[in-house]
DNA sequence: TATGCTAATGCAACTAAGTTGCATTTAAGT
DNA sequence: ACTTAAATGCAACTTAGTTGCATTAGCATA
């Protein structure tokens, strides 16, 4: 069971709280906000976020914001580019858009802000 | 004068709130938080994110939110990336690195995140 | 399987960003 | 100067995120 072997790998202790939390963000494709989280947990909001915050530390999850003022969190399998539409909100995995490069810079997010495909066709 | 031209343009009324907001928005060259400004202005908290909503809605100002779960503000100029170092929390107008094709989309903002120039050396 | 230690959790109280309704004030055209 | 709609200040509110503390639950060891 891979969920419980994410855990372990970071040398965290298994429990039902971090273990439902990863559940439910490796089950969507979007990264997901607390509000959409919320009402799938059963944890206080106090665990949720320090255990997002534990996560993000050890690298398996990573956040950003969207136009929506709202944090949204997602599991991170392997880095790749985020497209937060500024017509529609919504927001694209780029998984094929490699991350680029620049010197000297270690880049390992990046977040683009525009307008979509679907909004440039139907502006 | 420049700021009160920049507000008429938008065909906006040129209030002290305005110009003062403005004001302190162009003094400085890099994006502010709420927090970096809230003691230099006299404008109650509702007119100052009034203001900015304004302004973004009209393109005078762009927002983002940085690692430290503020959001900051800055007149947009002109479109730039911007950097954000996971290690010193700088954030950095990288106005000499263009903006990014994306097949497809329109892209008007992009935000990198990662180890900058100086955390890189340091390490 | 029981024991014990430490980390994780729940709860409550708190902080701070951002929003909204409403009464008052002010910019700007006549 | 007069008028009117828009902008402002104030207060109350919502919600994300944080913190302290008492309790609980992993997990290693015996």
């Amino acid at each position: 069971m891979q969920i419980k072997n994410m855990i372990e790998e970071k040398n965290l202790k298994v429990t039902t709280a971090r273990k439902e939390l990863l559940e439910i963000l490796s089950s969507e494709k979007k990264p997901l906000s607390f509000e959409d989280i919320k009402d799938k947990i059963s944890m206080d909001k106090a665990t949720f976020y320090r255990n997002i915050s534990k996560f993000e530390s050890e690298s398996m999850v990573n956040s950003f914001e969207s136009n929506d003022k709202k944090r949204y969190y997602e599991i991170q399998e392997f880095p790749h580019a985020h497209f937060i539409c500024n017509g529609c909100s919504n927001i694209e995995c780029l998984e094929n858009a490699p991350l680029p490069k620049l010197d000297g810079y270690t880049i390992m997010d990046v977040i683009y802000k525009g307008m979509c495909k679907s909004c440039n066709a139907t502006q």
